[in-house]
DNA sequence: ATGTATTTATACCGATTGGTATATTTTTAT
DNA sequence: ATAAAAATATACCAATCGGTATAAATACAT
């Protein structure tokens, strides 16, 4: 790993806090040098364009959440167990310093379905890919028979989804945590319909 | 109504599709007379700061949606149709040109979490209402005999709300409705689930 | 109809925007 | 150790940012 490799590292490690927090359009290449303490001519030395260091702090932002869910998720054998697994790391959100500013691709989502297409791209993706792991997960436990064969893989991946973003769109305004808690419970309650 | 307070409404109904769409942050004063026609001293006349615009811009985006929501959940005396009318507000979004650019409460509340407290505030202040008046829906319900008594009127409307803005999120994200209508199936099912 | 008050346009402000050319420093391979 | 290569800093660019002072134009009460 050389220098200008650390260096890159260092720089989309330092900014994709400030990305995650005040978005693309109100981060300014200005935060990007007070938050690394290199100047310019760094920063542009080593990404294209402010796109380009959003592009990939945004990589860096969404692959630390699925770190988290991985390192969970990978402990459990059992679809519902999985499933479950996937609750516990969004309860443990508030506590944890990576989603501090919120979720990396809602945020990015919100702000980028009208406006951003490249980062856009970026969230769509991360979305489906989400989408297609909890499908995958559902239609196995129905062939290991610990999913009722009735039930919706889709659908179910769908509103979780949907139930755990905007479950940490709810605590992040309010500021507390009960909002989170209520909708990963009803998030429960839809694995817990899955089994029959 | 004199001359200067229709400009100012003018103003303020030209410019919020623009906030919606941009977020505060991306939109500038720029598109601000782009959009309406007008100059920089007339704007300035009106509002005195971008702030001031786009908080008059929200109230104005949010009153479309409530007065949307008002209309059809005002046709129903029960309870559980009340509840219903609301998913079905939220179903017909997407062929609704108001919520074009997705939801403005949803919008405002992950752009300005971390970085507009006055933004926040009214984000916080609409969501708080929206919970309330499911609140007091499911209580009338449950006096009425039409909800049973058991059910969390508070998990119920956090979980309901999370649902709606997540099915939102992924519908302007995927550009397809499917998302949405499996968010607001579940919506449904909440409520069914409401009345014993 | 006229004078006054208000509204709008023009022209400007300093600061900051994203980005670049070039000089200087630091790595790195030999 | 040294030369070539790469990375970083400095200094600058035009354009745009949010905002203001002032002049011109319009609306409105009398």
């Amino acid at each position: 790993m050389t220098k200008a490799d650390k260096t890159k590292q260092f720089i989309i490690e330092k900014t994709a806090p400030v990305f995650n927090r005040k978005g693309y359009a109100g981060t300014s290449i200005s935060d990007l040098t007070d938050v690394t303490g290199l100047t310019k001519g760094s920063i542009y030395g080593n990404f294209e364009s402010k796109d380009d260091v959003a592009l990939a702090a945004f990589d860096y932002n969404f692959s630390r959440v699925t770190q988290l869910v991985a390192d969970k998720v990978g402990r459990y054998q059992h679809s519902v167990d999985k499933l479950k697994a996937y609750v516990a790391v969004y309860a443990a959100l508030p506590a944890d310093p990576v989603l501090q500013y919120g979720c990396p691709v809602l945020n990015t989502a919100v702000e980028a379905d009208d406006t951003h297409p490249a980062l856009k791209e970026k969230a769509r993706k991360a979305i489906n890919g989400w989408k297609r792991a909890l499908v995958t997960l559902v239609k196995e436990g129905q062939e290991r028979k610990e999913i009722k064969k009735s039930a919706s893989a889709t659908a179910f991946a769908l509103s979780f989804i949907a139930l755990i973003e905007g479950g940490v769109m709810l605590w992040k305004l309010t500021g507390n945590e009960e909002a989170l808690a209520a909708a990963l419970k009803t998030a429960k309650r839809l694995i817990k319909d899955l089994e029959k």
